[in-house]
DNA sequence: AGAATTTTGGTACTTTAGTATGAGTGAAAT
DNA sequence: ATTTCACTCATACTAAAGTACCAAAATTCT
């Protein structure tokens, strides 16, 4: 915020500048008035691009893109979902189990049908994969 | 390559139009110079900012970072490490045993010791944490 | 309402993961 | 030269993950 006032400020006070600067140059009877126009544009065309760069390298780190068709498309039911969610959080089937309010037993099933979905051996492979594909949100 | 050579040449195009007007303002005798030579530094600092988001767009994705001085910070031995990155592909003990060429129960004894260095109770917390400290290279 | 699907849960079993402990080897540092 | 450390491997064990098969509720769809 301090920065953009700041820089404001600035362009201003170049502004200005350059008004007198083209002012005296026009009252001395130089009709180089084109050569003044095309400084003017150049630094302020250079000044546009800087401007727009410091403002563009703050910004948003990434726009987390979920794939949602590719989920629909494997099958894989919401509670599935939620479950594959938490195995990437890295919790244990006990601990997922937990934070559902469901038994063990159902995570496991869960757990089963998603590796049989996503074609993985693994709960990490489930990971790398379903990762690969963007489907979690993270 | 195409597009810059367009966008130069509306540039130089403008620059001509804008000429002629100041010059048609000028000869007739207008004195609001000032006010011309503000919309030209106007209008190419948004020339200056239009050109730059658009080569910005296409920018490197993502110039992956992996926090070394954090490895060397938890102790984790090059092995380990090695090791670390097999995991997070999804591979087994087994798979990683046949990759690196030893023994599954080396792999077990490295695992160990990095679940012990990273804090995590599971292969799958262990992705998670080193994920989050951006230790892996994807 | 009836059918289909999802979600839930159980038992029994196999496989993989992880712990604990001990130990041999080679390379590098002191 | 001896200590330190990374890497290796083994055995024995416990815990967790995963499979197979079945089946009852709960939801959703028609």
């Amino acid at each position: 915020m301090k920065k953009t006032v700041l820089v404001f400020g600035l362009l201003i006070i170049a502004l200005l500048i350059l008004f007198n600067i083209s002012k005296r140059t026009y009252l001395s009877g130089d009709t180089s008035i084109e050569i003044i126009i095309g400084i003017i544009a150049l630094v302020f065309f250079f000044i546009g691009v800087y401007i727009n760069k410091r403002s563009l390298h703050k910004e948003i780190p990434k726009p987390i893109t979920v794939n949602h068709d590719k989920i629909k498309e494997l099958n894989i039911s919401n509670r599935e979902y939620e479950v594959l969610c938490e195995i990437a959080k890295g919790l244990s089937n006990q601990e997922i189990a937990a934070k559902l309010f469901v038994s063990e037993s159902t995570i496991k099933t869960h757990v089963s049908s998603i590796l049989v979905k996503l074609n993985a051996k693994r709960r990490t492979q489930a990971i790398q994969i379903s990762k690969e594909l963007h489907l979690l949100p993270f």
